[in-house]
DNA sequence: TCAGACTTCTTGTACCAACAAGTTGAGCAA
DNA sequence: TTGCTCAACTTGTTGGTACAAGAAGTCTGA
């Protein structure tokens, strides 16, 4: 009968529970002597089958207050809308989404000149450890961590466009400003991939265990020339992005009406 | 001094020797009870550790064999071109990209009549409940479970063009079939998340703990109307999506050079 | 030589115990 | 009422033990 480990059958039972809704989104778990009792089970077994559900992103503990369903609550990012010449990007992209969404965003700016590690300098097609600047930003949405994103432009770049170096925000945007010189970016590489996030992602996103990363990087080109590349990290339980690929205007027609 | 417990401690050393290359991708760590006498823990922190890299996706352990450094093969998918009028897509687009990495391709395939569920009828714009044909397929590289697909058509669509239930390949592509009906996919939205998988994906791909999925949804539009909203569920270990948006010829010239 | 048993390594499961540390609410004192 | 202490809950950490089970090489007997 019961070839599956006991921690199995713990973790298969909650999970049934929380899909058919008798623990809803949010709500406490029984606690663990509880459940140790329930299942007949020592203490150490049923942890081991809440680890299990911890670790795949559906329940979250904490010390004092016990076990609760994890809600998810998704923000939706559109990715193709969000840099082009009509709309340049800059950080106010995320500042006017999140507002529109009734949200309250806040970010934190630096920037620096480093040295290009080797798989950028590959992406920007420069030498490996040569200079570059380094934008930084660290996104939070109702002071919850949302993103990471880093910008490394070219130094042959910067020599053009010193106000690269800048700290602060480019009031008009990165884009427009690159573009005042000259500089069109016309088109974009964005490469998506996810794992779990490193200890560092996990301390500046406040990530729990379970959850995983939504790595976003874009590498923008003007002409044959990359002149940026931007590597943004997302909490995989709050993002999801959008792509909007051809001629969707008679959708979006009909969706206003 | 030690404000971290042991176990964490354990965790951070081997993280830090993985990094630094002391133990490479895909070799075997040390033994839990050689870690055992190296920290000065007992078997039970040590494991605690481990279990800990383990579910961050940085090694896999298999019994009698050990722990191991995981090994990272990804494979670019590029979204973008996949689907267009000039390159219909069909399973093809699949077996042309991996026999085309070197690498096996291997499919199976599946039709069925369903109804369709509340947020998929929602995505087509139909009734939730209402029939709509289900086309699947599982796919594996070189043997290997890569990704799981599932295309929802809504049923008005299946009334214009009935051998969509036909089991087994459309040979020239579903979207070129219904092309030649004079139904055009003008243009799609895309939806990228991500996740830990569910205990069913986890079987279907085989996919070991600490490993997301990268969930992969598409929706096809001729006109205002949705015409079929395709969900692709990929092993996050092993793939990266790719767009390329705007005009890239001049770099592609480049390339080719 | 070769097949099979056996030993020895590995991790997996399950239990017990004890104490640390975070959270909450009851209850007491000012 | 207000503010504090403290008891009673919760999970977190660390130690121990025992046996099950998978993998791999050794040793033995035909």
């Amino acid at each position: 009968m019961s070839k599956q480990p006991k921690y199995q059958q713990v973790a298969d039972a909650l999970r049934r529970e929380i899909d058919n809704g008798t623990y809803g989104p949010g709500s406490r778990l029984p606690s663990e002597a509880e459940l140790s009792a329930r299942f007949d089970a020592s203490r150490n077994t049923v942890r081991s089958g809440l680890n299990l559900l911890v670790s795949q992103g559906l329940i979250s503990s904490s010390q004092g207050l016990g076990y609760a369903v994890r809600k998810h609550e998704v923000f939706k990012l559109n990715a193709s809308r969000f840099e082009n010449l009509n709309f340049p990007q800059n950080g106010d992209a995320y500042s006017t989404d999140v507002t529109s969404a009734g949200r309250r965003p806040h970010q934190t700016f630096r920037v620096e000149v480093t040295t290009t590690p080797g798989h950028i300098a590959e992406q920007l097609k420069v030498e490996p450890e040569s200079r570059a600047v380094l934008r930084f930003c660290h996104r939070f949405v109702d002071d919850v961590p949302w993103s990471t994103q880093a910008t490394y432009y070219p130094d042959w770049l910067v020599q053009e466009a010193p106000r690269l170096t800048e700290p602060g925000d480019i009031a008009e945007g990165t884009t427009r400003y690159l573009s005042s010189l000259g500089i069109e970016q016309v088109g974009y590489a964005d490469e998506i991939l996810t794992r779990m996030p490193t200890p560092e992602e996990a301390r500046l996103l406040e990530i729990g265990a379970g959850v995983p990363v939504l790595i976003w990087t874009r590498t923008g080109y003007s002409g044959e020339q990359p002149i940026r590349y931007t590597i943004t990290t997302f909490r995989g339980d709050l993002n999801r992005m959008n792509y909007e690929i051809g001629d969707l205007s008679a959708r979006d027609e009909n969706e206003a009406k």
